[in-house]
DNA sequence: CGGTAAACGAGACGGTACGTCGTGTCTTTGA
DNA sequence: TCAAAGACACGACGTACCGTCTCGTTTACCG
């Protein structure tokens, strides 16, 4: 229960200090990438020493997700309209399009930078991935109640299968990831791809 | 009529060290991920020099990239049944299994690594990413011949739709990537998403 | 009052390490000459980091350097007997016995290094050529105080005239650096070259 | 005429690469030192491959004291006037005067490299430093005939004792190497330094 | 209100690896 | 059978960061 705040013995961290290495990161990251993270830079740009860095996170993959973390907008809402079909095809553009930018070069780093360490690879998949998703699977839950979809889909392979293939672009860059495709991957999942003896619409 | 390559003056690469130094890079691969793939690491192990090495290659990534590109088998090929999707599934499958071993934690690294090297992107991609759909190409071509997917179909399109989903859970390993997850994306893809006044099936 | 040196921040400078580097790089001079000394088997030898030495020292003549002149015993002195000629025949015969050792060749490796590295060139000059002659201008002070050698001689020159054989023979290996050797320099140099009408002595 | 046998079998060494490669090595010594020969520079620049020159040199002092040998004058002659003493002084500051340009440079170095190379030692000592001490020789001589100096002087330590002070200075460089100092040392040497009874002049 | 515990900056430490340079040798092709 | 071109093993270079460690100083709590 204690709600005490414990207040460990001693001089509490300086909060002026976190909010300087944060920003040093995420400057450093935009600027430089990932690979521009590193402890020495970020300490120097923050002003602050290396010691004071390391007490906080593990090391500077871990700065740079808390860098990006914190100042990231994940979820990309979309207003609800009447069709739950054409509120999804409205987020997944925002997606693509915020894949196109810095951000998206840094979400990239961020899974590369997580296949090396697990630590950081479950903060970004909670902290970043599965958040992001949210927005679509309210969205798909909307589309059930609407009746706008099959109600035996399976909600995580069905947000994989159309998430993935903007990630995957993202990552291995063989593909535009503009309107045209995002909006070609969800037709061709609501449609699918078997054919069948009577076409509708 | 010499179309010979003209065998540039001088010494000519030494074909052993070529291949001692991709063993190495291999093996090191293997044991320590690609983060091990030091060329001084290789170098030893091969018994060659670094500026050998350096001469042949940009930087460890490449090195590690070659070596990887060398040893892995991409196409993964099923021999073609009278049903182009049973042949599908089967392909998914045989391809998620690879992920889930070394092999995958490789093809993760490596696409970690082309983020942030350009020229390692474009040949992972072409050499392994875009080969290795060639096999799921070649059996969507069987399906519409066949007449088991709608002919209106996008192949990049629905190449990605059905292997993403796979790329995407290898890299941020957020579920399983086993028989019951391939066989659901597929069956997803192909009937699609969209509530149909008829239902078949 | 404080004429305390400011205790510059952070952590101070390892005394033994420094030590270590120095006692490593004049085994290795001794051993091998000024081309055994480098940084890596300085390095390795006194179980020190390569950075930790170039942070102290600018390369790895600079450290030999310092080795050399923290080891070194440069005045040579000999007690002061009622002849200051005696005194300086005695005085140039240690040098040049010294200059027949270990010590020697060193002396010979550090003139050579000081071609290239100016800075070195600055501080061999000052802390051992220079502070050697130092011995040389007291006996001579205490010539003119005696009456032994004419009131109008120029002190630089005199002791580049009876110094600078000994280094020439050091650098240049043409001929002995013995006792004979030195007796003969010193007794030209006293007597003259010159014909003179009436012999003395 | 060219029907000689001696002609020995196959191509004969290129005698214009010989050139080329001590011209090129002489130009890097003035431009850059001694430091600056490098086989691989002195190849690039005479356009000839590195083994040519391993071929004819043992290495790159081996290089640069040959080039350095074939364009630089050593004797530095005087014309005899009356005086032996008048013209021991010229010569002296004909040296010291070459001592301060470029080809001193080079002096210096080459004594310098020949603290680590035992062959080039015997090769400068004999082609430059004996070489050059001729003219000082035959001047003395001329000075014994002529009964401007004692005759019981020894060449030998004479020659040292003008000549050793500038060198030292091209050395050491811890003072001028101009004419008030070659005519101070010439000086001092030929009155000596010793007081005595009668003073002449 | 004075101790004391912990944070702070500065920066040196032992390491590891980097990518480059020059060495001297060796191997091929071409003249 | 030589020369050029250039690859080779070797070894050292000087640099960049790593993550850890002293330092001396500052801050805030607690007794």
């Amino acid at each position: 229960m204690s709600s005490e705040k414990s207040r460990s013995r001693g001089r509490p961290r300086d909060e002026n200090a976190r909010q300087a290495v944060l920003r040093a990161a995420k400057e450093l990251l935009d600027e430089h990438g990932l690979g521009g993270v590193t402890i020495e830079a970020v300490a120097a740009r923050a002003g602050v020493s290396k010691p004071t860095i390391y007490r906080s996170w593990k090391n500077s993959y871990a700065v740079a997700m808390a860098a990006f973390l914190e100042t990231t907008e994940t979820q990309l809402p979309v207003k609800a309209s009447g069709s739950a079909v054409a509120d999804l095809r409205k987020h997944l553009r925002k997606v693509a399009e915020v894949f196109t930018t810095r951000t998206g070069r840094s979400v990239a780093a961020m899974i590369a930078a997580s296949q090396s360490e697990t630590e950081l690879a479950k903060a970004f998949r909670n902290h970043f991935i599965l958040a992001s998703r949210e927005e679509g699977r309210k969205i798909l839950q909307r589309a059930l109640t609407q009746k706008e979809m099959r109600s035996d889909i399976d909600f995580d392979v069905t947000l994989d299968l159309i998430y993935a293939p903007l990630y995957f672009r993202l990552l291995v860059g063989h593909g535009n990831l503009d309107n045209a495709f995002t909006d070609s991957v969800l037709e061709h999942a609501l449609i699918g791809l078997a054919e069948r003896p009577q076409k509708k619409r």
